[in-house]
DNA sequence: GTCTATAAATAGATAGAC
DNA sequence: GTCTATCTATTTATAGAC
């Protein structure tokens, strides 16, 4: 029989790494298979087939479809917060224009990896509560950045300040997905000068910036 | 026996008429639990249901559920498209701010009947082939025309009109939906200026407008 | 024309061998 | 830990009685 150091120290124990291997291959594939196809389309079955992976190897990582969609969005969103929250230490000084820069760009560079996959956890996934509610919780940050910033910010001419907040936090989000994940992208340096422009041409009540 | 006179022309004869109002009431039953519920979950039985007809009845006036959902959009696309096409009759006077304007409330409006609905229409439904090949169109002749407004309109000042005009349909479209199905929904006529006054100061290349 | 009952397909999820 | 085989639930769609 093996002894009992045998089995305390197997030697160069892999569990864990390759277990996390695993998880990491099944993200990757829902990844793929979600930004093909869809949500719908995207099935259990797809994921395991394209992870190389039984679907009953699957069912050991996750316990159901939503929870491997949950865990994409949770990471993609916790990306995007920690370069905000950066953005938010590093800068109140400069001008409304370099900081919506910033922003905008933290948003592209979000979505360029998989803009399709983006536009589905953005479209379908939301109707699962938990999703929703994360998303949602992001978003409300977002608008009370933008919100303070425009109620501190000297170039900011703006009446309502929530409204206008929720527009730009809205504006940015929605064109970057849209315009990055269509048949016929707009360039991602372009994209980026042109919703600089409109934000802060809004948010600076049309004066010149 | 029925004589065929009696065949031929039965009396108030209510064939037409009826079927017309049978698909109607399918009609609106399925913008309603799509609205509700979202594509996936709303099924045939349920849309046949509400409607207060079989699920058999409904299969004899439409052959599948995609079936119902293009109708749903060819007839909202259409509206859309009506509305803009009286008003590139109408309007080349007048500034652009005020022809961005009723461009917006064209769109406002014709999202006011369900908000829910259509951006159920606006997210799930584009997977389908033909419903996305007529969003598509919709969108590429809506893009065209701002595109020529930029290009001859003299307070327009945008370097490269396509992309531009590309942003300012897809801003105007995805805020409006997005703003007026949120759960905390932004007032029609606040969010018809805060439109107006993001893409007229965008086209107008930040100056006096 | 409308209904009930059900067929056919496919999804998510689990059991149990190895 | 991983697999195959299978269950259960649900959905779209059809058949056939009335």
């Amino acid at each position: 029989m093996t002894s009992d150091r045998r089995r305390i120290h197997p030697r160069k124990q892999p569990r864990q790494a390759r277990a996390e291997l695993t998880r990491q291959r099944i993200l990757d594939a829902a990844a793929h298979v979600f930004g093909e196809m869809g949500y719908a389309a995207g099935t259990t079955n797809r994921i395991a087939e394209r992870a190389r992976v039984s679907i009953g190897s699957l069912y050991q990582y996750y316990p159901n479809k939503d929870a491997i969609l949950l865990e994409l969005v949770t990471r993609h969103l916790d990306e995007g917060r920690q370069a905000l929250e950066r953005l938010r230490e590093e800068t109140l000084p400069g001008t409304l224009e370099g900081i919506f820069r910033a922003h905008v760009r933290i948003v592209i560079d979000n979505h360029r990896d998989d803009p399709h996959l983006l536009q589905v956890m953005a479209e379908q996934a939301p109707r699962a509560s938990e999703v929703l509610e994360r998303v949602s919780r992001y978003e409300r940050e977002r608008v009370a950045y933008v919100e303070e910033l425009l109620t501190r910010h000297p170039d900011a001419r703006v009446r309502d300040t929530h409204v206008a907040a929720r527009l730009i936090v809205a504006t940015v989000e929605l064109l970057v997905h849209q315009l990055t994940a269509a048949p016929d992208p707009v360039e991602a340096g372009r994209l980026e000068n042109e919703l600089v422009a409109m934000v802060t041409r809004y948010a600076t009540g049309g004066g010149a910036v």
